[in-house]
DNA sequence: GTATCTGCAAAACATTTGCAATTCT
DNA sequence: AGAATTGCAAATGTTTTGCAGATAC
C-alpha cells in the first residue's frame, strides 16, 4: 500500500497523519500476521531509532477506537493487532503456532441476533492442528 | 453439588483432592460466572484464611490441564475460567457487562475441520447489547 | 501560542518461579 | 520416609500513567 493511502486511510477516520502513526499502521497494513505490541515496537524501532513503546501502545489504542485495527485475542495473554479486510475467524495451529486467517464458513459472523441480544462484534477463534503438520505426520 | 461428587470429579481425573482443591473446584461449579483468578480467590479465601493466590493459580492449572475447567477470553486481559458442561459460546454486554452462555446456534461449535485444518477447540465470544438493556432503552 | 504527540521513568498489575515448610499417604 | 501440595517472596513481563520536552497546526 502506498504511503499516500495510508494517510488517506488515517485522515479518513480524522486521525493526525504523524510519522510514527504511519509507520505503525503501515506495518500493520502490510504484516497480516497479528503482531504483538513487542514484535511491531521492535520491527520499526531500527527504522526509527527514537521509537517508545509507549508511542506504539498509544499509537494502537487511537486505531482500535478509531476501528482502523482490531484487537484479537487469538490466545490468552497475547495481545495482537490485526489491520483486515472483512470478517474472518482465526484459527491456531497447536504445533507449529501458526495463526491463520479463515474466511470460509462463517455464518456465525452473519448472526446479528440471538436469545434477543443484539450482536455488534464477532470473535471467533478455533485451534488444532494445521495441514502442513498433518501431512507432515502422514 | 455435594461434596462427595466434587470428590468424584477431582478423581475421576487423576486430581488429588486436597482441601484447596475441592474449594476452588466447589467455587467454580457453583459459580458459573466466568470468574477470575482474583475473584476466586477474594471469594474463598475468608473460609481458608492461609490460601495464597499461587495455590489458586496452581489449581487452575491443574484443573485446565485435566480439562475439567476451562479458561475462557471474554474480553481481552481478563484471563478467566469456567466450569461448564458442554460446548457454548460467549455473550458479553458492552453495556451492562453482564456475560451469557449461549447454547443455541452453535453450529460453529460442532465444525471438526475447515480449509483442511483438524480443529480442537472452539472459543466464540461476542459482544452487543443485550435483551435487558434493549428493553430498558425501548 | 496552543493543542497534540512523543518518550522516559516509574508505577501498577497479573502471572510465574524457586525454594522452604507443611501436609498427605 | 517420600511424594505431593502449599505459601511466601522475589522475579518477570506487559500495560498504564504522569509529566516534561518536542512537534505540529
Amino acid at each position: 500500500m502506498k504511503k499516500s493511502e495510508i494517510i488517506q486511510l488515517l485522515e479518513s477516520r480524522n486521525i493526525q497523519a504523524s510519522y510514527h502513526r504511519m509507520k505503525i499502521l503501515e506495518y500493520l497494513v502490510n504484516h497480516r500476521t497479528h503482531p504483538t505490541v513487542d514484535k511491531i515496537y521492535s520491527s520499526i524501532s531500527g527504522e526509527i531509532p527514537t521509537l517508545s513503546r509507549t508511542t506504539v501502545y498509544n499509537t494502537l489504542k487511537v486505531l482500535v477506537e478509531k476501528k482502523l485495527v482490531a484487537q484479537v485475542t487469538v490466545e490468552e495473554n497475547e495481545l495482537r493487532y490485526d489491520y483486515s479486510e472483512g470478517p474472518h475467524m482465526h484459527f491456531k495451529c497447536t504445533k507449529c503456532g501458526e495463526l491463520y486467517d479463515i474466511f470460509d464458513n462463517c455464518k456465525i459472523l452473519e448472526v446479528k441476533n440471538i436469545d434477543g441480544h443484539s450482536i455488534d462484534e464477532h470473535h471467533v477463534y478455533l485451534k488444532g492442528i494445521c495441514r502442513n503438520c498433518r501431512e507432515k505426520n502422514a
